[in-house]
This record gives C-alpha cells, structure tokens and sequence, in this order.
DNA sequence: ATTAAAATCACCCAAAAGTGTGAAGGAAAA
DNA sequence: TTTTCCTTCACACTTTTGGGTGATTTTAAT
C-alpha cells in the first residue's frame, strides 16, 4: 500500500481514526449496557459494528491511499519538414500561462477534432473542453479556434 | 465514490464482500458459542471485530477505487520532404475539383477568419461562404473548418 | 446556341462552438 | 495554515457553423 498523504496528515488521520474507533466502541459499550436488548440479539450487534467499521476502513482506505495512476497514451501525428525544424517555445508557453491541459486541448484542436471528440480523448466532459477552450482564447486573446490556432502555430507553441 | 471498474466486475467484488462477511459473522458465531470466553470479554471481541472489518473495508476500498487517469499525448513524427514544402500542390486541387473561389474561402478560413469577416472581405454574401464551406468540406471529406484547414495545409493546398 | 460548371444567394433546421457565472476539490506554493 | 492556481463540471444563453434544398445568374466550353 502506497500513500501519497504527507507523513503528518497521515499520522493525524491515523490518529483521528483511532480516537473515532474508541469512541465508538465506548458509545457501543455504553449502549451496550444501556440496552440489553443487544444481548438478546448478538448477531445484530455485532452485524452492525461489522458495516460500521467497514465503512471506517472504506473510508480510511480512501483518505489515505494515494490512487494508481494509469496512464492513457494519445498518439497525435506531428506533420514536420526537414529544413524548418519547429521546436516549441515552452517560454513563450509559460509567458502566456497556458497549463498542461489547456495544451492538451490546443492540441487535439489543431488536429481538427470537435469540443466533443476531445472530450472523449481526454476523459473529461465537454463543458470542461469549453472552458479549457474559453481560456485559450483568452490567454492567446483570439475569438475563435480556428484563430487560435494559426496564431499557436505561429508562435510555436503547438506544431 | 466512483468505480473504476466495470459494473458486473463491481458487482462481483460487492458479491464477495457480502459473502465473506456472512462467512465470518457467522464463523464469530460459531466461536462464540464454542469458546463462552468472548462472552466474559464482549470488548476484546468486538474490538476484533471491528479491526477485521475495518480491514475489510480497506481491502474493499482498495479494490474497487477508480485509478487516477493522467493523459499523456505523444507525437508521432512524420517527416515531410521539404524540397516541396512552400509549393502549392496545384494537381491536388484540379484532382480534388476545388474551384478559384473555394479555394479562396478555404485561405481565409486557415486565417481563422469567421464566415461572416470571409463574406466581408470577399464582398460576397454569408449564405455563399456557407455554400463554399460546404463544398470544400465536401471535397476535403471533412467535418469542420478546422479539419478543413489542417488537412488542406497537409495536402499543400494552401499554407 | 446549348450545355455545363461555377458562383451567387435564400431559408430552415440542427449541431457545435463560445460566453458568463458559479462552484468544488486537489495540488503546490507561500 | 492559508492562499493560489489548476482542473473539473454545470447550466443557461448566444452566436457560429454546417447540412440540405432549391433557385438564379455568370462564365466557359462544346
């Protein structure tokens, strides 16, 4: 098990954990003694702290397991000529505050592909696509993809 | 919570969890009935129990949360002879029957203009860019401009 | 003169793109 | 710890695009 939880956060929702089981355990025992029906009805006792502590450990197991990265590869055919090698300007890039994923998009865009078929590419939904999108536009200060676009190109922030 | 997995898949580890808990409760019945010390030390049991399913929840948990999907878009490069590389491909136009006007249309188009600036600049109507667009779509076997244009651009049709 | 292709435009309808606002969670930095 | 940025998403609304059909006018070729 890997945890991606800074060692203190950990230790303190471990703690956390520890210290809601005793309560719980003290409200059961409490409860316990309180009404006997419980002892009557073992079975459902125990039934019930079984889900309860089963839903902690879901819990716990949530908050502090760092989740498995799967990595899903896009294949996006670069077109280049031989004499005018076009690197990319990752200043201008950074100069321009585009992020990561608003790169993405900027990219699938200059395929040709629609807001919906990124969407798809990317995992995410389409309102996302647009205000990745919304944000280009503003950040290359253009008003529509294809703009953006050509002016991406020529400023070798994209292929 | 989300699930990562496929719904019958999920299903099945519900299944199991349902099952192996009926397993054990039952099996804590069993011992509690042959070994009458649980019944003297109702803490101690009920701790163990509610460690063994806070186990159990995380062991769920583990198995059934969604990973972490990060999309990494990777460049296929294709190189491009560069001896024809500012030329148009004149044949390719006359082959794909794109008319003088089309062709004027699609050049704008690659500007990122919208089709109301094309019908501006060409002193032509809205309606008639439209008209063209569809054409070029037509004989591009495209379904947007922006495809349009990043084929056209691959195909030497224009710059 | 006849025909054919190109260019022009209108209209309607549907789909896609774009705008604005608000919001929530996560990660990283201060 | 707090703050900031990134990423994600929703929803309502407007604008732009694109599809399909049909029609008229040029232009060019036969």
């Amino acid at each position: 098990m890997k945890f991606g939880v800074p060692l203190k956060t950990k230790h303190k929702e471990i703690l956390m954990y520890c210290v809601s089981m005793a309560l719980i355990l003290f409200l059961l025992k409490w409860l316990e003694v309180h009404f006997i029906v419980f002892n009557y009805r073992l079975d459902l006792f125990i039934g019930a702290i079984a889900i309860l502590f089963t839903v902690l450990g879901i819990w716990l197991a949530l908050k502090l397991v760092k989740p498995k990265v799967e990595t899903r590869i896009i294949e996006k055919e670069v077109y280049i000529d031989n004499s005018t090698q076009t690197e990319i300007d990752e200043q201008e890039i950074t100069k321009l505050g585009i992020s990561k994923r608003e790169l993405d998009v900027l990219n699938l865009m200059a395929t040709g592909f629609s807001n919906e078929e990124i969407a798809e590419k990317l995992f995410i939904s389409l309102n996302t696509v647009k205000t990745h999108a919304s944000n280009i536009f503003l950040k290359l200060n253009v008003k529509r993809r294809t703009m953006a676009v050509e002016k991406a190109k020529r400023m070798k922030i994209i292929h």
